[in-house]
DNA sequence: AATGATTATGTGGCTAGCCAAGTATTTTCT
DNA sequence: AGAAAATACTTGGCTAGCCACATAATCATT
């Protein structure tokens, strides 16, 4: 028992679904980051390994605007997972700004791996829902992602 | 139009609650960060101040443990916020392990924009949602959290 | 063709957060 | 009392993530 469940301070009461959302992305993450860690692997390299596994050879600038990230961590976490041995980047021929980036098979060995460490994730997220109850989250939750990132500043 | 919606890895397909939660914690947090920025304030700051807004001249374990996050976390950003001037810690008289945790002035100052902030926050994340939607999705994210945080290997 | 803008990426600097190790003080135990 | 253990906190080291600035290469414009 490591979490200790924390104490609901007051003020959360101001905005009980955004406080929820608080607590929920810091369990979230705090799980997936110790079952990542089994795989050798930090949180948020998962995502971009997933899009490469879904197209290799991508440039950073796709991988960038797939993963909605800052460029410069992209760049950052990329140069760090080719140290790690999972990928290899490249100038490309026709613009040499641009670096193409490729899954060495040490990177594609993870995919299976990876693919169960979600299927558990998810098995573990869900095992006090109803699928219903999960839909309805999952759907629920798409919905602030939406009211939320929609414009920049509201007014 | 900032975000600039991030493209679903196929992988996602093996967790799709867990995926939902990935994003919307990632939107989530970058529209509360940027709300806390006009405050002053870094992204889980407020947490500690809004603990301290219940309690003021907490331990700094008293502090952790209703965070519940790592104690060297807790350590570094109380510095932080104290070089800021939101706070002072002194040592406890009876025991001088003891660090005792008290706002300023210009600590309490912070608190009803922060309460503002969480309604403004709040208003925005619910704004596509009728009000048993958001009661029915809060109350699903803490059977997520129960389900995740309650036993740390589950195997 | 040369200049200026745009694009793609890298770097430095900052905070959050974790783990691991270290220090100091108190408590416990022999 | 003295030694060992537990407690409270700090520091160092690492990654993620952001912003701001810098660099290089391509494209656009005159």
């Amino acid at each position: 028992m490591p979490a200790s469940a924390p104490r609901i301070p007051s003020m959360a009461g101001e905005g009980p679904l955004s406080y929820a959302i608080f607590e929920l992305a810091r369990s979230h993450r705090g799980r997936a980051a110790a079952m990542l860690r089994k795989l050798h692997l930090h949180p948020g390299q998962e995502l971009l390994l997933m899009h490469l596994f879904d197209r290799d050879g991508q440039t950073q600038s796709e991988l960038l605007e797939a993963v909605g990230l800052d460029h410069s961590t992209v760049s950052k976490s990329l140069r760090r997972m080719q140290d790690a041995g999972l990928l290899v980047r490249e100038p490309a021929q026709h613009d040499r700004r641009v670096m193409v980036v490729h899954l060495t098979d040490k990177g594609r060995a993870v995919r299976e791996p990876l693919a169960a460490m979600w299927r558990a994730l998810e098995e573990a997220s869900t095992r006090n829902l109803s699928a219903p109850q999960a839909d309805s989250f999952v759907h629920t939750a798409y919905a602030v992602i939406d009211a939320i990132s929609d414009r920049d500043e509201p007014a």
